[in-house]
DNA sequence: ACACTATGAGTAA
DNA sequence: TACTCCTAGTGTC
């Protein structure tokens, strides 16, 4: 699930679980033994989300740059449910032995003396942080390291704003400049992390829709209007993604199938996925076209592209 | 058992 | 443009 919305969800968590406490750093899966034996046993001070990029500042300056890439996920346990409910990202409650078998989510009840808490690790985890009363697994990341200050200073000189960060009129400003001074589609340049942070494939493809803009529309052929329009419509659906921790784009709707949009995936855009199914908007058939070797669905209808 | 897919991105050519 | 890396779920034989 890992565009910009769920690593600020992360973040969120891991803040409010994790930070200020001694962490418990391992790698049951080996690949990441050695930098989780430097991290283990010190504070974690800050965890800070920048686009699809997660940091986690530890003591002495040593800190963990996370990237989940296409498949990466954090899978968090924690001991006492308090934060299984509300819709946090992958939170499970697991009681110990002895305990109430109720909001039992995983495991079997037992009769050995083996406790639910901390969980087994399952499949191949690269990290796993640990504190007494919470498990942070991570799996299948695409980056995994520790990096110097300057490392990390070096990453996110390479980012465009992330409007969970960069609130306000500047990094509007900024956004539009580098719009301005491309004449790549506008498909493309949405998925370069150089340019605005967060946007992946989801993203891409349904506030194009949403703003009624080709993908194929050179960056700076666009007007003014319709820049800010973009940027704005960008910030309104991170938001709501970290919020619910769902990527729900769709304007159509009302509190009804709001509600029936948060549980089935297959309700909750407009274009992605949806080829050959007809456009929710003029009932044209979605398209779907290869650009940058990702998969761009798109209403050529709705979104036809303007000569300039 | 094997093939294929996925919300990503770096590198080589 | 193609290949590489990372994991797990789904579909097909």
């Amino acid at each position: 699930m890992p565009e910009g919305h769920t690593v600020h969800r992360i973040a969120n968590l891991f803040s409010s679980l994790l930070t200020g406490s001694l962490i418990r750093a391992s790698s049951p899966q080996g690949r990441f033994e050695y930098g989780a034996s430097i991290i283990s046993g010190t504070t974690l001070n800050e965890v800070e989300a920048r686009g699809k990029q997660l940091f986690l500042h530890f003591d002495a300056d040593r800190i963990l740059r996370v990237h989940l890439g296409i498949y990466g996920k954090w899978d968090v346990f924690t001991f006492d449910g308090q934060y299984a409910r509300g819709g946090s990202p992958k939170t499970v409650s697991l009681p110990t032995l002895g305990s109430s078998t109720r909001g039992r989510t995983e495991e079997k009840s037992q009769s050995t003396a083996v406790p639910l808490f901390p969980p087994e690790p399952k499949g191949a985890v690269r990290l796993r942080l640990e504190s007494p009363h919470v498990v942070a697994d991570l799996r299948g990341p695409t980056a995994c390291e520790l990096q110097t200050p300057e490392q990390v200073l070096e990453v996110k000189s390479r980012l465009g704003p992330d409007p969970m960060v960069d609130k306000g009129v500047r990094a509007e400003r900024e956004f539009l400049a580098r719009l301005g001074s491309t004449r790549r589609p506008i498909g493309a340049v949405l998925m370069d992390q150089s340019v605005v942070s967060g946007i992946g494939n989801v993203f891409r493809a349904e506030i194009l829709f949403r703003q009624k803009i080709s993908p194929y529309q050179a960056a700076d052929s666009l007007s003014r209007e319709a820049a800010s329009a973009l940027w704005k419509d960008w910030t309104k659906l991170l938001a709501y993604g970290v919020k619910t921790g769902v990527m729900l784009t769709r304007l159509d709707l009302n509190q009804a199938q709001t509600k029936k949009a948060l549980r089935s995936p297959r309700d909750r855009h407009y274009v992605y996925r949806r080829q050959g199914l007809p456009c929710r908007v003029c009932g044209s058939l979605i398209s779907l076209e290869m650009m940058l070797a990702r998969k761009l669905y798109f209403c050529s209808h709705c979104q036809a592209e303007v000569m300039t």
